[in-house]
DNA sequence: GTCGACCAAAGTGTATACAATTTTGCATCG
DNA sequence: CGATGCAAAATTGTATACACTTTGGTCGAC
């Protein structure tokens, strides 16, 4: 079980919700996307369940599947989590930190930094955001750096549609100063930063734009 | 899309999973599936990719799905990050407590004691389990309670296979106690003994009984 | 007697056909 | 003119058919 083809149909599709050329609330017509990429409806619907999975589409029975808005809130508590968990994963980084794993995470900023200069958004976001699970990969947490990537793609389409560059090179500073402290070993201070990161780039969210919606009755709200 | 047939295909699996009536690396053919259920391989396929999420069952391409055996490493990674992320739940449920809160817990304990003294194994199991849920539901935080749930989820196999009457007990008792320093609102002890409880019930699954495997190269390490 | 190639059986992977449901357009009625 | 009901079109849900891969075994060569 479990092809390419289909990881194929999903990675195309999610990339194209990351980058906004498909708008959330919009339709996905099975038919549609099997056209599009030359398969039966089977593998497009295994593709679809699994984006819902993801949470990066929605499925109503009978009526198809849509690509998710996730609300603020949403989005809030899904923060709220990630401070939980990275308090405490940055804690026990501390504790068992290597100068190796102090260099694969400054050579990620670095590559961070890169992204922000060139102006490659969707390419930052995800650096940004693989920074996180880059530590949790690090300290040989499999199973921390699956939840951590899940919980940070759940939001990736409310943080790309919220955040500017500005933001983004904030981030990237802020992960710096976390790695100097995990470098001297200071974890109290260490912990503090990430949590005020974590609470930062929340900040940066609920500023709220608007968000171009297809959902009727809330744009009617 | 999603119907409800499929859920109970899958609702079907779990309890004959996770009560051992399906023992780990059973392979589980979709055509006798299909005629067990009297429905077409189509369900079953969806089912199985729905368990294969949950991590019940492992998907082998073009050989078939097979009951997971999930290794004591990644029970242990799963523990590390339930402690990570509980520890911080508790500092924030005791921040925010209401007294109302501290009564739902008390009778899910209730249900929890009840569950023991009739020797109701997957009952206790699910309680236990739930009541990590329960408080991040009370708090008012779905994504929290979603990824507690998965996380504990993950390893129902393991618990129940090696969770004995008397762990059971202790940790309800526990259980209690953490309220006891919620309801106190004595943060500090609430964490420690949150933290403690997850240790314990750790623990008691590294006491490694025999795992009947049929993975070969495990078998024969 | 053992190793390897080949063939048959079984099972998974994908496509297509059919059934059920929802949506849409139109006609009819108030 | 707007509302209601019905029927056709479109779309999803399920079953079946067919192709391809794996598996197990037999036969023959060495």
């Amino acid at each position: 079980m479990e092809t390419s083809t289909t990881h194929h149909i999903v990675e195309s599709l999610t990339k194209a919700i990351v980058d906004h050329r498909l708008l959330p609330g919009s339709k996905l017509a099975e038919q549609k996307l099997a056209d599009h990429f030359g398969v039966s409806r089977t593998l497009v619907r295994q593709a679809l369940f699994q984006l819902s999975q993801n949470r990066l589409i929605k499925l109503e029975p009978a009526r198809g599947a849509f690509v998710a808005a996730p609300s603020v809130e949403e989005a809030q508590q899904v923060f709220a989590v990630r401070r939980m968990l990275e308090a405490e994963m940055t804690r026990a980084f501390v504790q068992q930190v290597t100068p190796e794993q102090i260099t694969a995470l400054k050579e990620h900023i670095q590559q961070e930094r890169e992204a922000v200069t060139q102006g490659d958004i969707t390419g930052r976001t995800e650096l940004l955001g693989d920074f996180h699970v880059r530590m949790a990969e690090l300290m040989h947490n499999d199973v921390l750096a699956q939840v951590l990537g899940e919980l940070i793609s759940r939001c990736a389409l409310i943080t790309l549609m919220y955040q500017s560059r500005n933001e983004a090179e904030h981030s990237t500073d802020e992960h710096a100063a976390i790695v100097a402290a995990m470098e001297a070993k200071n974890s109290v201070l260490a912990v503090q930063l990430m949590h005020e990161h974590l609470l930062h780039v929340e900040q940066s969210l609920t500023f709220d734009r608007q968000v171009p919606t297809h959902d009727i009755s809330l744009a009617l709200a």
